[in-house]
DNA sequence: CGATAATCAGTAATGATTACTATTTTGTGG
DNA sequence: CCACAAAATAGTAATCATTACTGATTATCG
């Protein structure tokens, strides 16, 4: 049981992109090989698909959702000039933290860590029922 | 020069607040004390602060923006049942990362982290000029 | 005071995302 | 091969946080 042609295309597309694109973006993109797609599948595919994980929703604050096929573990640099996300490795970023960065070129201004789970109150319900 | 009245109030809610706040809710709290402020105005000195860097913006995905009057290094852990936004200090995060949160009832699933800066391309181009 | 700039309230506009509906496609069991 | 139920889709309308705009108000500083 695999997944609908469209799907299939979205989940291509965004696994086969190295620009963590938009919605948009994509939309814009798979049109040229399944012209009367429709953006509302678009969006819908792709929710549908990092819900699944085998996408990965990138919120990095510009008011688009980015998406990023590449699953495994990993940061993001996000230019303040030109805007564009660059993918850094985990070995870049923690110990001497900016050091590999700025060695490269990048000039880290600020970082955001967000980790997703469970709080220890949700937690303590959850297991209380 | 300081701040006026209205962006004092604000700046002051945002930095005795714990919960992270959206503008929103620091609308309806700085309504309590000048009742005919006007939403507009929350989202302008929000916007003014964080800029002024004396307040931070946290983007957690949840389609608003919440606000942090803390400006100290430190980590936001996002509970995906109840959706608030609990601080993680910087030593619980890196380092055996998970197993001081999970020691104290943290349950971590996802992990983002996003650096913010100028890219070796704009930084290149920004020193030609 | 008085001019000038900053700030504001209130409301309208924006734009990414989601919801909805009628139609089409798909898969499954007979 | 076919009928039929479930899933997916196109196209459009609605949502809703945020921003833009406008005319009025307030602060600043000589």
């Amino acid at each position: 049981m695999n997944y609908s042609r469209q799907r299939e295309l979205i989940l291509k597309t965004v696994k086969e992109s190295k620009s963590h694109p938009t919605a948009q973006e994509i939309y814009e993109f798979v049109k040229g090989k399944s012209p009367n797609i429709s953006l509302g599948t678009v969006y819908r595919d792709l929710n549908f698909l990092a819900e699944a994980g085998v996408i990965r929703r990138i919120d990095v604050g510009d008011k688009q959702i980015h998406f990023d096929g590449d699953i495994l573990e990993h940061c993001h640099f996000v230019c303040l000039d030109c805007g564009r996300i660059h993918d850094i490795e985990r070995k870049d970023f923690c110990r001497d933290e900016n050091k590999n960065l700025i060695a490269k070129g990048f000039v880290p201004l600020r970082k955001d860590v967000i980790i997703y789970g469970q709080c220890p109150l949700c937690n303590k319900k959850e297991k209380e029922n």
